[in-house]
DNA sequence: GACAAAAGTTAGACATGGCTAACTTATCTA
DNA sequence: TAGATAAGTTAGCCATGTCTAACTTTTGTC
């Protein structure tokens, strides 16, 4: 019972961190930055504040890592994206639109939603 | 199309201060800090905030009533964020969850995801 | 290897939305 | 109606997350 409860923003960093290794080999500011939005000294600074907190390691000018608890904390994350996603698109969503709105919505689904979106999955697939 | 882009707080504000007019007569700050969680100094503020926006109409001390363009905001809020209740409430979520969920998702759900929502809402009434 | 371009950082500003402490105004009640 | 209590405001602080301008480091290319 972990009871992080890591903002936002932390959500949205680690799992583009963990994507953009796994997609790119590495995570690079230049990425994230482009990717949330935002400008690099926005990157600089939240990634300084996700180091504090633990979540990754990195030394300047570097590319970024996730600790074991950011690695824990994406995979969390990149589970309830997919989800959400997913149970959006079931509905008939555009995937574009299903992406769009799940990046806002993950944040504040409780873990009894996100079983009910699950458990609606699985009956989309069976009327399928 | 009105792109109002209105913030998350102007929403809250404006839905929970419709629903206090109809259901207590009027909106006062006391109330609303409560149901907000938040503390009375921070409602002022906000409220001035509102007003500057043109969201409400309000002297010192006195009751919070909304404008034309408040009313219809907190009208669409409403609308919204009952829907999203129903439909999380179709899923078999309890209503309590439902309802604190809401409160988050409703603010990231696109015109196109509502609309499905509504839709899947109504197929659930004649499988029920 | 030098130097230009790209990437990253630092410093400093700003808006939002929260807080506490102290004060003012309104309301209730004896 | 006076005084106590409740409600509301003001002032000033803080954290978060964004930005621009200017600087430093790294990378790529001739």
């Amino acid at each position: 019972m972990r009871q992080a409860h890591e903002s936002e923003m932390a959500e949205d960093y680690v799992e583009l961190i963990a994507e953009l290794i796994e997609t790119r080999g590495e995570a690079r500011p230049v990425e994230i930055a482009e990717r949330l939005g935002v400008k690099p000294p926005t990157v600089t600074k939240n990634i300084s504040r996700l180091k504090a907190a633990g979540l990754v390691r990195r030394e300047p000018y570097r590319a970024i890592f996730l600790t074991d608890s950011g690695q824990e904390l994406a995979e969390a994350c990149r589970q309830r994206h997919r989800i959400v996603v997913a149970f959006l698109c079931s509905l008939g969503i555009d995937e574009e639109t299903a992406e769009r709105d799940a990046e806002g919505i993950e944040h504040h689904v409780s873990e009894t939603t996100l079983v009910a979106f699950g458990q609606a999955l699985k009956q989309s697939w069976k009327h399928e």
